[in-house]
DNA sequence: GTCTATACCGTGATAGAC
DNA sequence: GTCTATCACGGTATAGAC
């Protein structure tokens, strides 16, 4: 417990700034209010991440490579573990879905602020196409094609649109909103992932096979 | 054409704050940018629509009434014209969808821009619950009526949850992300409305199906 | 009443001194 | 590695022109 001061210092600015960044946005975030809720001087957030766009990127990328990396795995064990080699599209679907609900039930609650970040950057149309394609669109085109060859007779087209409604129900799911609390009457419960995952699997796959065609 | 210099110029920063506010969301402008914009003084925004907050207010709620109302037309349109008095699950949900549509082919790009600024305020955590309640809330009470009317078997946080999954398909359509045209590989537009509703609309449909069990 | 010019004060980001 | 000084910018109020 001796030499924690810098890494903890620098963490503690990541954890801080996500925590932020996924309420309120890259704009309506302020150094120093990251600095203040860190618990450090204005200055070292810059000291070490540079300017303040930096230090988003930096938030963003922390976890981007670890939830990435766990997504692929599961979709690969879920490839060779399908006896014909073809899955069904509850498993596509839930393997693509499983490494986000298992971060979001994270004990960790930075798990579930990165979440919400990403929920933000993917609905912004400025954020969007800086920070997507560099570490999640490759898992996207991995799903997009396990999803082709479950459904060999769509139409691309198809696929991408089905796959971008799916996208847009993540998202609002990830960016817990709490929307769904007031609508319900407090029936549902933005917070309660195994809910929202549970039902969204069989949602989605039916989806896929009405406008995408039966599948083999 | 004599005198439109009054209700022009207010017209002009309600339309800039519009196309800003929906882009780079609240935080993410300045008033000097809409003034500039909309080619007029800084401290006119502020004489016809007070503060920053209340002009963001204001770009909200001008067409959320209008919007509404035709919503509810149609929901009612698509009541009455079901001969036994039930509607089916795509007509319900093409009646909810169709007044947004309609709005995105407009030939006023305002339309467009202020959808986009709907799908921000309903993906944002602070906003949503300033914004939503007014006015979307109450057709949205009548749409879930009219969907449990068309599954009378289903649960109420099923249908709650499936509602959810489709407010997230239909946000990032309105948000123009373009992260469709990317991941295509530009067979798919984000500015395609005819494509993304006429596929919506049975994806969600079979979504509801599944999860809420079969409709009567 | 509608609009413009300008000034004020607070805050934010950043660089450079320590 | 830390803190302070600076400077630009943002929101808003005010005074007065048209």
């Amino acid at each position: 417990m001796k030499e924690k001061s810098t890494s903890e210092k620098s963490e503690r600015i990541l954890d801080a700034a996500e925590e932020l960044f996924a309420r309120h946005g890259y704009d309506g975030v302020t150094m120093r209010q990251i600095a203040a809720k860190a618990e450090v001087d204005v200055a070292l957030a810059s000291y070490h991440f540079g300017k303040k766009v930096d230090l988003f990127h930096a938030v963003f990328n922390r976890r981007a490579e670890l939830l990435s990396a766990s997504r692929q795995e599961v979709l690969l064990a879920s490839k060779e573990q399908a006896s014909g080699g073809t899955q069904t599209l509850e498993q596509i679907i839930e393997a693509f879905l499983l490494p986000l609900k298992l971060a979001q039930e994270s004990r960790d609650p930075g798990w579930r602020n990165y979440l919400a970040m990403v929920a933000y950057v993917m609905a912004s149309p400025v954020w969007n196409e800086v920070l997507m394609p560099n570490v999640y669109d490759k898992r996207v085109t991995e799903f997009i094609d396990a999803l082709k060859a479950a459904l060999p007779h769509a139409k691309e087209e198809d696929i991408h649109w089905c796959y971008h409604y799916m996208s847009g129900a993540l998202a609002l799911t990830l960016a817990q909103t709490g929307r769904i609390d007031r609508l319900s009457g407090g029936k549902c419960k933005s917070s309660d992932f195994d809910a929202a995952y549970n039902r969204m699997i069989p949602f989605v796959a039916a989806g896929f096979r009405k406008v995408c065609g039966l599948d083999s």
